[in-house]
DNA sequence: CCATTTTCATTTGTATACGAATAATGGGGC
DNA sequence: GCCCCATTATTCGTATACAAATGAAAATGG
């Protein structure tokens, strides 16, 4: 059949159901951690917990985010006090970034939340199909 | 092994990898369409064929869409010419929305290079897997 | 037929997301 | 030491995305 003729259903359209998904991740995500903390702020707390101190831009290519986005990101958290900022002495153009007392503080508890929510998402499928569709994921990255 | 002591890795998170997958897609859709269309805009257009004539709400429930960001979509596309309102004779609170001529010729053109995307996105993937990952992802919505 | 409830559309505010442009700084080659 | 290029951070503009509030109009129930 040719492209032409090949009917159309958004519906059967990868990326339409990517984001079908990815809404219900996120509205999941909101019933457990409520206003406190977004999915790209949490990311950047846990990315920041794992490498330990770097600039903001190390930051937002370790989580997918954009200069201008993980910007954002990390004024917010700022302003909540969970990230510090300090200034790089080897390099005038870069600040370092780190969690604060309280941001390194929460940590325990934001995994033990990171945890739920991911069970939450794949309550659905069960434990085969949670290998498989991670593989098939991350093949598409 | 507790929550508490259960290692957490970003990078295994299901809605980690979503938003690397969805990025991935937008950027291929984004190399098809460059500016002439969102994947947003070329979902409400789809819909639009595929339903006909309807209100703008329902569009937005049709698409995934909250009222607020339909209202956007629909904005944009009206001043792209695509597509048309005209008041609903029978509800005063409605208006009701139709692709334009310029827009209903498109929808061909838009469904191949639709088709086109989605194949760039699943590239990665065999048939089988493909046909995998869509049922894994239809569990989850 | 009137009061309660729903629905439609709009608006406001906040938070990603990214392209593009800019200024300041750093590093390499010569 | 100096020029070119890369990197850092910021800013602007546009486009989702959604909660919440509003006003108008329709549907519903007694």
């Amino acid at each position: 059949m040719s492209d032409e003729a090949r009917p159309y259903h958004l519906d059967d359209q990868v990326g339409y159901i990517l984001r079908l998904v990815s809404q219900r991740h996120a509205s999941l995500f909101l019933a457990r951690f409520g206003q406190d903390l977004t999915p790209t702020q949490f990311a950047a707390m846990a990315r920041l917990d794992e490498v330990g101190q770097c600039s903001q831009n190390e930051l937002g290519r370790r989580t997918a985010m954009d200069v201008a986005t993980i910007k954002g990101v990390v004024d917010r958290l700022r302003a909540k006090g969970l990230v510090e900022q300090t200034a790089d002495p080897g390099d005038k153009r870069r600040s370092l970034l780190s969690l604060s007392a309280a941001g390194a503080g929460m940590i325990a508890a934001l995994h033990q939340m990171g945890h739920a929510v991911t069970e939450d998402t794949l309550q659905p499928l069960n434990a085969q199909e949670r290998q498989d569709l991670l593989a098939l994921l991350r093949k598409m990255v």
